[in-house]
DNA sequence: TTCTTTGTTCCGGA
DNA sequence: GTCCGGAACAAAGA
């Protein structure tokens, strides 16, 4: 479940592998991921050069020259793989088969010059790759409204003082809303909660000052932490070498239903509810309303 | 068979 | 008209 720091990693890993080359060969295994790839649309990326590799919230940029990019969306279980010619993969078997379980989800290969491949497999399919022009890459449907990023200055306690009034959400939904903030998931967000001792369900009307300064703070400090250490995991998540994050043994409170708190002297016991349709985790002690 | 997972969209109520 | 929350949807594995 990739969220704005496993985006962020495999950015890094893209760009550092794959600047400068060429795109020799596009073999499309499966075109039906989230939205229906034109094969005869995709197949112009032939002969062209990876020239960056950006992010924006938990959106790839993958820019090509001659005013070309392919933007990449994760979804739950999306992932890209860097083989070279000393890969363990390609060693098995250069040929694709819908038999053979370790290719089953390979959806879009990229053949690319001195002997790299670059591999986009997706079990459930809720990622999405699209060839749109560099030059309109921001003003597309996906990227117009997405709000500040949050490890930008953009995104402080003004920012977020103005943004709430008047609104009437819960901190746990605010915090969801890519409009307002863009990048973080589910996971990240109930980690920021707790670090923050608020309560997912607790109106933004009620939060003060200092608690709203926290926000901010904590997101920023989680985030980074994260990518630091090179993602996070839980089960879905795999950089481009095919190794998990290790930020997942320090989770507070996401999938630790019943647990203790790690909040030191508050023996609570986390709880998990749900609101709008997501899993909420939460120490019912410190994170009270 | 049914449940679970997330980002996004749609729809109805306030 | 606008805002908000809940439902639905995508696919596949357990």
């Amino acid at each position: 479940m990739p969220e704005l720091p496993e985006v962020e990693v495999v950015k890094k890993s893209l760009e550092n592998k794959l600047k400068n080359l060429t795109i020799k060969r596009v073999f499309i295994n499966n075109n039906k991921l989230r939205y229906k790839i034109s094969n005869r649309q995709f197949y112009r990326i032939k002969g062209k050069k990876i020239t960056s590799v950006k992010r924006r919230s938990k959106y790839l940029l993958i820019n090509l020259n001659e005013d070309l990019t392919i933007l990449a969306h994760l979804g739950m279980t999306g992932k890209f793989f860097i083989i070279d010619k000393n890969s363990k993969k390609q060693k098995t078997s250069f040929y694709y088969s819908i038999k053979k379980n370790e290719f089953k989800h390979d959806h879009i290969t990229l053949f690319l010059s001195k002997g790299f491949k670059l591999i986009y497999n997706d079990v459930r399919k809720f990622g999405f790759l699209k060839l749109l022009r560099t030059k309109n890459i921001f003003t597309t449907d996906h990227l117009k409204f997405l709000g500040p990023e949050p490890l930008t200055n953009e995104f402080n306690l003004k920012y977020i003082t103005k943004f709430i009034i008047n609104k009437k959400v819960t901190i746990k939904n605010l915090l969801m809303n890519q409009k307002f903030v863009s990048g973080l998931g589910n996971i990240y967000c109930n980690e920021i909660l707790f670090l923050c001792k608020l309560n997912p369900l607790k109106n933004v009307e009620k939060i003060n000052k200092k608690e709203l300064a926290n926000i901010v703070k904590f997101t920023k400090k989680i985030l980074k932490a994260s990518i630091v250490k090179g993602g996070s995991s839980i089960k879905d998540f795999a950089n481009t070498e095919g190794k998990n994050g290790n930020f997942q043994q320090k989770f507070n409170v996401y999938n630790r239903e019943k647990s203790k708190c790690n909040r030191k002297n508050c023996l609570g016991i986390i709880r998990k509810i749900y609101t709008s349709n997501r899993s909420s985790f939460f120490c019912s002690r410190c994170q009270n309303k």
